[in-house]
DNA sequence: AATGAATGAGTCTTCATTCAT
DNA sequence: GATGAATGAAGACTCATTCAT
């Protein structure tokens, strides 16, 4: 009988908001820009019309989810060595960190794939394209600054970091790739960090 | 001033054919399925009308060019080893395997950022999509054959052959994505495909 | 703590709908047919949906608004000369006229810019153009009628009485639009009657 | 069989824009922003998308439209009396002037009705509005101009010009009004300068 | 009675495709 | 064979209207 207060519709609001940025995540992330509307209403089972009132337009709404993104609400996105982790060798954090990395991917493969969709459907000049190399590249740095100092330290091998660090950067965006073809097979045979930490390391043999 | 032959005009429409795939590869390669077909045109520096002369519709253009890749009229695709190599080791012959494909994605990305373009915006049903997915399969399974066998003989390090298999693959999945971002810096530092290899083998520490 | 009584019930619902028709005409006055309902809310200061209880559809509101403009519930709005007015000659009464329709629009320029909307933007069959432009029609035979007496009379000058009619209602449409574009202005140098019934005047010279 | 030339298609270009333009100034005369681009493309004949071939979007054709009528194509737009009329009295050149406003609305009244569209449609900021109303301004101050010049000679009546100047550009919007109207009848009662001048002068009684 | 979230039909706009030349 | 003007269906977006609370 009573109208809803104000603090139920701010519920609602947040709530729809919510529900709308998971589904749209889910369809960018699998069908990229080609998306319409249409479907990520469908996948949110509402109406088209209310998508823009949460949104004000298709590209809004891909942007808010990049941004979301990028600036990580998820804990694991965290990509810098954290400070307990500050006393252990260059070789230890790394391999933290991938592991994290990997871990992610397993755990939210769509938000990496939204990274993907953006680099290979957009215009260079674009905005968000900028925005997402650029966070791109502050990860390479870091896995770059920790070879380095791996190698300083002989924990590594020699050679071109800048190879170590494309192989190691290419492995995991890889693993983003297939999270998208085979969810199930790559949930199951994800690789380890290890694994990937060996073509840093030198062979027995 | 002699009216062309048959002959004559037979040439001139495979000339302007390949012309217009090869246009069209390199657009699609980079902006993916959004790519228009004033874009194609463009690129190949012909009318729209035109295009379609050479292919019944977008569709077919694009298929054209997957077709293409697949069945794979460059060299470089053959991801069996050769005869020749068949008195090798199964660690040998991934790594010429591998190294064969490492240098295929620097030489002629696109072809790979094709397939890319495919399975990241196309339905999971699609007719490409499908056809995408098997050549992948193949070659995966092709790894995965290699890696058992040096699984066998200890050539490889032991463990779940899935994981290793699903790690290289991404890293050569990857290396096509960073190819499509950073061209230059991709040329520069490619990873040799013994680095990649050494996710296989024991490390000495 | 009474519950409200029926009568006051009633008085709050004329009041709501009166407070509604006064935004609603501003801003149709103003903005014309391209006002959105939410615009007319916003004005009214009362949510989208209630307005829905009071008018059945944008179209009703609006119409509302014009035939409350056009039976003319202003006292002004009365454009044939009143009884007390009988013994007056045809230009004292057409004086009088045209002073109470200038002095009107000083006074209420947003019911005349209504008809201006509903002329401006409305088909011709439109059921509220016919109503205003035959309400016009009345206010034109009027103005007709008492010219061809001026002339028979020798008040006024001879002549087309049609082109005579077609001036002296064009300055007062003119002034309704010169009020929508420079309210203040308007508002100061509004012409008064004699300066148009001029028009109808010989010239000294 | 030979393709269109490059100054065929030019031509044909410059005929279909000058169509289109036509066709929307009628409707968008007629019916103001209210008006579809189906309805324009209705009107020139044409298929809607072949609209945008020529104008970015709506709101590109109409601004086209009104700077189209602004800077004034025609001939008989130009406000200002002529080299050759400035050896005339203040009056002599308004009532040529005047006669020249009169005379381009009865001819192409669709310029002037688009001016009104815009100024009672238009959001105040907005550009378009802008452009029209300081268009308007040249055109009352000139009128002004000759007002005072008239009084300081005795030609004119004494008394606030302003009143005076919005009597007379009134008189002139409104005619633009009915126009709109009653087209037919307004082409053959349109009222000759002199009727309107005559605001300006002593009555003779 | 009152709110504002939700719906869906209608409009603007794009682009694959066709067609006159 | 070649061009680019023209078409029309599909997708983005707005807004009058309805409905749950």
């Amino acid at each position: 009988m009573m109208p809803r207060t104000e603090a139920d519709n701010q519920r609602l609001r947040e709530a729809r908001r919510a529900q709308i940025l998971e589904s749209a995540r889910k369809v960018f992330a699998r069908n990229g820009l080609a998306t319409s509307m249409a479907d990520v209403a469908a996948a949110a089972d509402i109406s088209q019309g209310l998508v823009y009132r949460y949104f004000a337009s298709k590209e809004a709404l891909f942007r808010a989810l990049i941004e979301e993104a990028v600036q990580g609400n998820p804990p694991f996105m965290l990509e810098r060595p954290e400070k307990s982790e500050k006393s252990a060798t260059a070789g230890e954090r790394l391999t933290m960190l991938i592991s994290r990395l990997v871990e992610a991917r397993r755990e939210q493969p769509e938000f990496f794939q939204l990274f993907n969709q953006v680099l290979s459907a957009a215009q260079p000049e674009d905005d968000l394209a900028k925005m997402v190399r650029m966070r791109g590249q502050v990860f390479v740095d870091t896995v770059r600054q920790l070879i380095v100092e791996g190698q300083a330290t002989g924990e590594f091998i020699a050679g071109d970091p800048d190879q170590l660090v494309m192989a190691v950067v290419a492995c995991l965006e890889g693993l983003t790739s297939l999270a998208l073809i085979e969810p199930e097979h790559f949930k199951k045979h994800c690789p380890d960090a290890e694994v990937i930490l060996r073509m840093l390391k030198p062979p027995s043999t």
